[in-house]
DNA sequence: GACTATTTGAACAATATAGTCGAATTATGT
DNA sequence: ACATAATTCGACTATATTGTTCAAATAGTC
């Protein structure tokens, strides 16, 4: 089989799928669906991949490096570090509402059961909670934060973000969301930053 | 069974599902869906319904009716006679996209199998014809236009019409349709005003 | 023309789905 | 409290859809 070779069309695939996925969800989007929008027999896309879950993985496993490339490119250019929390929360939330494959990966409750699902549910919990302390860590290390256990409060801030995200999902409305960002984003700040006395 | 008398039920089954088919189409949304909205089993939806299709037709029915009567309405309100078939076709691009199920139902290649659904596009495309019949022969009326067979006339602008919308739909920028419709507008107008000589 | 890469339609097993039905539950009137 | 009607539900079935396989057809290369 030529798969490595010819790696044009499997790429027009990713792509051509990933567009249906983000609007009907991995569960309502059918093979058929992928391959009629490439103007190919259904049969024809089983030549490059295995499954409609290889495909799926492929995709989310695309976005969550470009997801971290993005967000990590626009981290290096803000080195206030106390500025460097609310861009790593803003960003993220505008990153994953443009990545919405990814997104709708994460949080969709359909697909809570598959469990291919759950496995870069929790890759991807572990990146933010990495990237998260890195920069707690930083914070302290220059004395703005006051924490005791970094990993302990990233994954405390990553839970908090879930259920802001969650919601914002529900009522949709970008305005309320990121009102309610901010007040978060105080909540941990003043709950962490070292007071001045 | 109690379906006339408690039709709030009713009324609240037919606005779930309609959103639920706007976003997900006649065919990729199930009894299942619709249910589980609603917070019910899949057997209650059936107690006030006795199908997927009967939902459909209802959905689209009402929104046919709603449909007409804004267009009347805003068609009420201008009085200027040449001005008023820029109005109600302008005005129709908006209220069918505002429309979005009586719109796939009148547009979408997924259902163009259905026979149920074909009856509507007969019933809307008359109206249709109907619609601008009117205009053109009050036009005619008032010296405005010179045409010859008035529902052939109307026919072809609704014709027109169509597809003009079925490239908005896939091209999808309002801009560039908007810019369109005006120019089929005048090349009808010019071919149909009377000249002044 | 031999050989490889790609595409395809048919076939199939597994799953999903529309719709049914009787029983359970809840609401209503007395 | 009781009877009766309205509503909801879970289990079931027949049917349709869908993921996947495969042998054959087609296109492409040397």
């Amino acid at each position: 089989m030529g798969q490595s070779r010819t790696s044009g069309i499997r790429d027009l695939i990713l792509e051509t799928a990933g567009s249906i996925f983000m609007k009907f969800g991995f569960k309502k989007t059918t093979m058929e669906d992928i391959a009629k929008a490439l103007h190919r027999a259904k049969s024809s896309v089983y030549y490059y991949f295995n499954s409609k879950e290889e495909i799926y993985r492929d995709i989310i496993q695309k976005e969550r490096i470009e997801f971290n490339n993005e967000l990590n490119k626009v981290l290096e250019k803000e080195n206030k570090p106390e500025n460097r929390l609310k861009i790593y929360l803003t960003t993220r939330l505008r990153l994953l509402r443009k990545m919405m494959n990814y997104y709708s990966a994460l949080m969709d409750k359909y697909l809570e059961n598959y469990p291919f699902i759950n496995e870069f549910r929790k890759k991807y919990f572990s990146d933010e909670v990495e990237g998260i302390t890195k920069i707690l860590k930083e914070g302290a290390k220059l004395g703005i934060y006051s924490i005791n256990n970094f990993r302990q409060t990233a994954t405390q801030i990553s839970i908090a973000l879930k259920y802001l995200e969650e919601k914002a999902v529900i009522v949709d409305k970008i305005n309320d969301i990121e009102k309610d960002m901010d007040g978060l984003l105080n909540l941990i700040l003043y709950g962490i930053i070292k007071r001045k006395s």
